[in-house]
DNA sequence: TTTGTATATAAGCATTGACTTATATAAACG
DNA sequence: CGTTTATATAAGTCAATGCTTATATACAAA
């Protein structure tokens, strides 16, 4: 991991963004394996417009970035942007959502593309 | 360092408490080096009741322990709150806010006790 | 004990934020 | 095409937030 230096004001929208606890648990859940929208409304047991509003921000700050497939839109970490290192590292002091994942596996209500 | 792991939960409060420019300065100013309010109304530019009122709500969640020495009421980052190193982590991303307290100490302005 | 200095708290106000419900868009499929 | 499914957006509501001004408290020094 490579250590970028960002600026207060950087920092501090990107806490912002995760300082919520409905954010926070979307990007733990994409950290390593993409969702679509569906899934984290069924996951988070919230409203899709409320899932939807909620990365809407996340994506609009390029914290998350978007892909359609299908009718499906999933969404994933970016990489690239300048706070994912930090992003990361926050993550790593929190559970691992991946048992969401699995559970939702098991209830037969993963969306696989392709 | 070592891995404490947060509640999700637990973790978006502090993250929300960090994710305000006003206080995620703060505890980067505090991070090695107490300071008071008045030091702090002084460097960040804001109304002694603002800062007070930021200190109240870092205090509150555990985030920095209080001492009083005479008039003054010093402020340090509690290294035993269960998100330390989290913050910590969270600091290294950011520039030192160290410059600050050379400036104030150049200006004469910082406050020495004992 | 009065006065001054440092800080805390209270109350009021404007803004932001996270939800809701309703509706629009966009792709797939008959 | 029209319909269904997935998602986005808009508008409204209510609570939370961050400031302001005014005042209270706490300590020190005269």
């Amino acid at each position: 991991m490579n250590q970028t230096l960002l600026s207060v004001e950087e920092t501090s929208r990107v806490l912002k963004l995760l300082g919520d606890q409905t954010r926070l648990t979307i990007v733990g859940l994409i950290k390593d394996t993409e969702c679509c929208v569906c899934e984290l409304v069924e996951i988070l047991e919230m409203s899709q417009p409320s899932i939807s509003q909620h990365l809407r921000k996340l994506r609009d700050a390029g914290i998350v970035k978007e892909k359609r497939k299908g009718h499906w839109m999933f969404y994933a970490l970016n990489e690239d942007h300048a706070a994912f290192d930090l992003i990361s590292r926050i993550l790593e002091h929190m559970p691992d959502q991946k048992e969401k994942i699995v559970a939702l596996e098991q209830s037969g209500k993963r969306i696989v593309c392709e």
